[in-house]
DNA sequence: GTGGTCTAGACCACT
DNA sequence: GTGGTCTAGACCACG
């Protein structure tokens, strides 16, 4: 899995790192059960502080998405993702509502609006890509 | 116009600010021309720093979405709202991204998803809400 | 409010100012909405790095016990203290098993065992100690 | 004796080990001159490294719960358990006082509180809570 | 070699 | 001056 950072971003970095992980396990690339590079390695690799690795897992660690297992290391979560508990729901609502003023602002229409989601969605899903299982 | 801030959010206020005067131009509860509460004023009104709200303003203007005079205070862009530019529609897709990621990863289907949005379009947009206010 | 740390112990830093913190707001020296040091005047203070407290704070946020709010700085939970949710009485299970078998292992009868509790339990407890006397 | 370890417990896994061990001989499924799988055996058996078993017996043998003969192999201390000793009732106490802390702190009642303790105590103690009422 | 913890020192965003 | 983020380097517990 490649992990592409940007430096100059106000985005944190082990946001982005959160969100490059998410967004792995989303396409299927990062499969449950699949071991994720140690803080160490990730670290050196990407060319950041170990703690700030360390953070992102940390993180993603509490939201369930991956284990820190004692023997395997760091794994995506095996024993079934998350779903769509009420507290996801709300912060969903929370990030979204914003972005979607801001495009009424600026005229975007409804069906416009809708087609960005969907394409965003479908480029994001594995179901779009290379994946069919017979 | 209400303005409601969580200080315990982290968000910062002065986008909690700017998103919720976004949210009343695209709302239609803020007009074109209209004239916002002075720094002073808002600032007191909502108790947080002079600072805060000059930051939400200034970031504001720079965006296009309002304009300010030096003697006729802060009005609502009455000009012309800024339309859907390339840099906003890449902005609000680095936005969208990883929202839509996360829906995936929790097993949300792409038209629930986009039912939210829709929900959540048309509770902003002043068309389907109700404009009860003088 | 008095903080008392054993550096020899195994207990890591940032889980004894957690637990200290914790027996405060329990034994009502630290009341709801009541301000706690700053990370880094308690740092100095108890002659930690910034870092310890700053974990130490930022789990007991995440447990809903105080809260980190961006005018006040750190403050005891003002808006009710979480209850006794099924996954804190897990956790409580989970910890209390261990020193229940061990005290049995060592033939502890349950009264004598139940004593010791009850016996925590009020030296903790504000209502034992100077608030209300008998 | 079945044991059963977390591995993504952030309980180390020969603290698991001793406990499962402890509340094996306090419930009497290992009873005193009993022996135990040897260390190699019992790794096999649950698929963790000799050195973890090892830190586990020898901890064990340390407070006196076990004891190790080079030929005999691992058996249950067979001359007395150790009794409530000043020691023990010092650990024990900064076991229970943070747990019995935020019980407090979620509101939990003392009788709700001894409740549990004594639920725990006759479900790991063999006698099933019938012995020591005089 | 792994993650966990702690320290020291730095810059920045926010208020 | 506050908390948030990041870096660098170190030691330890664990397996």
């Amino acid at each position: 899995m490649i992990i592409q950072l940007d430096m100059q971003s106000d985005v944190p970095i082990y946001t982005q790192l959160m969100n490059q992980i998410v967004e792995g396990i989303a396409g299927g690339s990062l499969k449950p059960g699949e071991a994720l590079p140690s803080v160490r390695s990730l670290a050196s690799d990407i060319g950041v502080n170990l703690h700030t690795v360390n953070k992102a897992y940390t993180l993603l660690k509490q939201e369930g998405y991956i284990q820190i297992h004692r023997q395997k290391g760091v794994v995506v979560q095996p024993d079934g993702l998350p779903g769509l508990t009420p507290e996801f729901l709300a912060k969903q609502q929370e990030q979204l509502r914003p972005v979607i003023a801001e495009s009424i602002l600026r005229g975007m229409n409804l069906s416009d609006l809708l087609e960005q989601v969907k394409k965003l969605y479908e480029q994001i899903s594995p179901s779009s890509g290379k994946e069919s299982m017979p």
